[in-house]
Parts: C-alpha cells; structure tokens; sequence
DNA sequence: CCGAGAGGTGAACGGTCGTGCTTTTATCTA
DNA sequence: TAGATAAAAGCACGACCGTTCACCTCTCGG
C-alpha cells in the first residue's frame, strides 16, 4: 500500500498523493484508506519512509556489497542510475528528485525534515565512500570527499533533468562521461 | 500580474499557484482575475512565457554583452547562481528548477512544452557560447559542446538542491569550485 | 456462545478548486 | 452629455479535498 503511494508521488508530486485517488488504487473506501493513517501528513511521513526504505534496499545495501573504494562508489552510482530511470525506478523516476524540489522552499514540517535528513543521509554515504577511496589509495588524498559529493549530485540530477523531462536519448552516455571524468579527476 | 504568479509559483510550484490565490494577491475578485485568462492552463502558459522573459532579461542578455567565449561563459555561470538564489532571484529561487521536476512525468501539454522548449534553449545557449570559447581559442578543440551543458546544469542543479533544500552555507563556494574545475578540465 | 476489538463502509461536513453567468462600475468617444 | 465598451464584482455550480462519525462485519479469546 505505501509501495503503491510511492509509485504516485514519483510520477505526481506529493500534492498528487490523495486520500481518495489511493483508496481508489487499493480498492478501499475513502475513511477506509483514512483510518490506517490518522492524518494526510502522517500519511506523507509513511510514504517518505517507504521510500527511503526501498532506496536502501535497492541502492544503497546492495552497492555496500561491492569492495571498498572506488568499485563500491562505481556500484553506488551505476545503481542511482537505474533508480532513477531504469529496472529499480519507480515508475516517475526518482522519489526524491521530484519530492525535493517540490519542498525546497516550504516551511519547515516533518515531512519536509524527513526529505532532508534523507537526502544528507546519501551526501554523506557518498562522501565517506569517497573517502574510503582515498584511503584505499584510489584517490589522490588531498581530493575533498564533500566536494565530490556535490559533483555527484550534479550528474545525477542532470541526468534525471535530461531523461526525464528533455527526453534526451543520449542521458545516460553523458552521464556516464561526466562520472568518469569526475574519478579521472580524484585518481591518484 | 504575471511577475506575481511567477513569484508563487517559484515557491510554491505551479500547482500552488491558484485562481484564487493570485486574485487575492492582486486584490481582484477571483472572477475578475479570472476574465483576463481564459482558462487556467492559458495562465499557466503564460506565466511560464513570463518567467522565460525575466531570465532573459535578467540572466542571458546581459551576459551576452561579455566577451565572446570564456568571459561571456563566466557571466552566464555566475548570474545564472544568482537568479538561483541572489538578488535576481524569484523568491522560491529559479523557477525553471521547481516547474521542471513538477513537470517531468507529465504527459505533453502546452505548459510542460513551453518549459521544455526554455530548458532546451538554455542548454543550447550553453553548449553554443561554449562552441565560441573553443574557436577563440579558450577551450580544447575536441570538447564536446553538449557534454559541456550536461555538466554545467548538473553544477546547477546542484546548487539549488544544496542552497534551498539542505541550506548548506557551503553551497556556493562548492559550486564555483565545481564550475572552475570544468572550465580548468577543458581550457587547452 | 458471547462479547470485544479491529478494520471496512457510506454518508455527511466545511472548504477550496476551476469555471460559468449576470450585474455593476469605470473609461472613453461621439 | 449620452452612450458604447471594457473591466471588475458577485454569486452559484459541480467536483474533489481532508476529516468525522455512526454503523456494519468479521475474527478470535474466554
């Protein structure tokens, strides 16, 4: 049920996620659907947990499988990519990327510090991975580990801009380029 | 009118941007705000149609009286982080990002066609002051123009994320860093 | 076998949405 | 000054929103 509410938000926004559109999905009557959660926001709040879940589950915990340092930052990104517009996707792309900027000048609300604390969360995963390379001796040891996050970010939200909405065929090869260019950069 | 509707919509999304909403800003009976368009969608169309004459205004044409190539390409750079977030912003910051990731799963219509169309635009206008900076000799020959924009609007896009979701305070000084690495990886 | 509790239904509420209509008010020309 | 034209107001509509509440129907422990 949240899975199905999180299907929604990808493609819609939260402000497309409606009492009665996903009682309608889950064959249930309106108070029906209501009575789970006790309010619209509490509802919001499970759907951005549910998400998040399911971004561990299919990005972050499997990538943590693959060798310290770079192979792991490889899988990291390799599978963001696919979360984004690929076999782990939600149908709307990313959860995230349309949430976040749905909520990036709204009042402070826990749903809103979810959506942060999440997207700090996979800044910070990326930068000690980062790390772990320069460590590994991946990486030149003078790279800034917080700085490449940034760099990250920015590939994958163009390449969420360009695929999604552009329709760019060529998205993921520019993407791919961008990332390489990046590690070239940070190689030792 | 419109300068209003855009300044709501840069906060507040184009789903917050309502008849009601923008009559009472406008101190107009909703009908009477309401006669000035025809439909909703005819409003929509041409705040968008608005907020792609104020970047114009504010961010490509004055950049474009810098010096052709690298110069002119820092100036977009640095007014584009300024209509992100500095004194020629909209107050939810650039609307374009907020209206893009709205709209990215939507199906065609003539609202999302027009944010396409400026997004396509801009990217071009990247990727073609970029092309002038390799025949003035600023920038490696065998440079892909394209790739260029891909990385820039991903240096962006980073930017917005980090300076409106996250309030990092490091948010600009990461992303001139990120730009003047791109600018460094490409000069000849 | 009974009663409690969980979970679902249907109707209703006040509110806001976009959108039509009719009427008033203001502006400007003949 | 009278009359045409345009702009705004006022009101009502049907639809959908989140939320509440009274009722119904199961299941299961005593």
């Amino acid at each position: 049920m949240l899975d199905e509410a999180a299907r929604v938000v990808s493609t819609s926004g939260l402000s497309g996620l409606t009492i009665g559109l996903l009682a309608d999905r889950m064959q249930l009557s309106k108070s029906g659907l209501f009575s789970h959660f006790r309010s619209k926001e509490q509802l919001q709040v499970a759907v951005v947990e549910r998400a998040a879940e399911l971004f561990a589950e299919r990005v972050v915990r499997p990538a943590l499988q693959a060798p310290r340092g770079e192979p792991r930052l490889r899988e990291l990104f390799d599978r963001k990519l696919r979360w984004d517009n690929g076999d782990l996707a939600l149908p709307g792309g990313c959860f995230f990327a349309s949430v976040s900027a749905e909520l990036d000048d709204a009042p402070p609300s826990p749903v809103r510090d979810r959506v942060v604390s999440a997207e700090r969360d996979y800044a910070d995963l990326l930068a000690n991975v980062f790390r772990t390379g320069i460590s590994e001796g991946h990486f030149r040891a003078d790279a800034d580990p917080e700085q490449y996050a940034f760099d990250i970010r920015g590939v994958l939200l163009s390449y969420h801009h360009a695929s999604r909405l552009l329709a760019d065929p060529k998205a993921e090869d520019r993407a791919r380029t961008a990332f390489e260019a990046l590690v070239r950069a940070a190689r030792t």
